[in-house]
DNA sequence: CGCTAAATATGATGGTCATCATATTTTGGA
DNA sequence: TCCAAAATATGATGACCATCATATTTAGCG
């Protein structure tokens, strides 16, 4: 009999199945616009269930964002493959700021999908949210210029903040060329910035 | 006796005295966290007589959108006062990337507030939301150079999409330290390309 | 093959919400 | 002052949701 510290390997598989539904359900309809027996039904389980992986909603909801960064973790290492500095900058912003990224918010960035809702969530869900937010940018400084006079945290804030407002406001829109317009111009003017560094070096 | 098509001034003032606590409500809490009766408590009445002013609460959140931008509209002519061109949009910059705007989003921008919301509402209110924007854009695009060589819809764009966003990400996080940040960058990175739009002139 | 514990399912409970039918109050004119 | 119509209030209905108590199923071990 493990202890219950050491969960079976098939609990922890189911947890992570109701996990990555629950990640992709509330990356398109919010934390609050899915219900725990819609999760569990996609999970192919049923509700009751539930309360054996998780110790409710909000816990989750915690949990669900952890997973949602790592996922971008993962995307940008894929994305950008081999290059390096501000080349794998480029890359990355051209999948970001792609159609396909808009289209599909469920397996998407969490900043661009969740920022709004994180203000009504609570502590802990914005406690994570912070962590991926920093392993974000940090990863961003990884590929930016080091020198003098040049804030590469400050830029490295700024290309997010740009990159998932544009996304947000292009989900939001209902006219499909405002909506590509909002895409095109935020890679643009990304592009922009990403170059005027590189001219600086 | 009037007919229903002109209706009485105390109906009048009653339904934009629902307006204003609506629109005040769901830039807050979103237009799902809030309720029909919550908003007509807040707006002293009781929840019941909510369907005399309106059809449903989906049309309660159109009106209040188109309201939004209309107070947004105003609030850049109160922001910006007798400046022109670069150093209008500087001033509304600065005002609209400030912790006020940041702390209190029952006043402020709809942008801002609701694009991760809008994703999820019906089609009129996504409409209110795409004319609403379309009016951000024509404003900002009166104060930027027409020439040449510059694409002044698609800075305007990338300006509205970078503000946005760093707003709604400084709500999101928990810390206060790493929200300043953020919006201390995307002041920063915007100040940066007005400057170097000055320049080119 | 059968037993035990873990894993999952069923069904219920209390709460909240939008909507609406009906009742009461308020208003402005005779 | 009183009345009709408009404006607002009361209370109910049905739907949905998180949570939980209890029942059933499944997996591994003897």
């Amino acid at each position: 009999m493990p202890p219950a510290t050491m969960p079976t390997e098939r609990k922890q598989a189911t947890r992570e199945k109701i996990l990555r539904q629950a990640a992709r359900a509330m990356r398109a309809h919010g934390p609050a616009g899915v219900g725990v027996a819609e999760i569990m039904r996609a999970a192919g389980l049923t509700h009751g269930g539930f309360y054996a992986h998780f110790e409710s909603k909000d816990d989750l909801v915690t949990e669900a964002i952890r997973g949602m960064f790592a996922d971008g973790s993962a995307r940008f290492a894929s994305r950008v493959g081999a290059a390096t500095g501000i080349d794998a900058l480029r890359l990355w912003i051209d999948s970001y700021l792609s159609s396909a990224h808009r289209d599909n918010p469920g397996n998407g960035c969490a900043v661009a999908a969740l920022s709004g809702d994180l203000a009504r969530l609570n502590k802990s869900a914005r406690a994570a949210f912070d962590t991926g937010i920093e392993g974000i940018v940090a990863r961003y400084m990884r590929h930016l210029p080091q020198r003098e006079g040049f804030d590469a945290q400050g830029f490295a804030l700024a290309m997010l903040t740009q990159m998932a407002g544009a996304v947000a406001m292009a989900r939001a829109v209902a006219d499909q060329t405002l909506s590509d317009s909002i895409l095109n111009a935020a890679r643009q003017s990304l592009h922009l910035r990403l170059n005027a560094i590189e001219k600086a070096a």
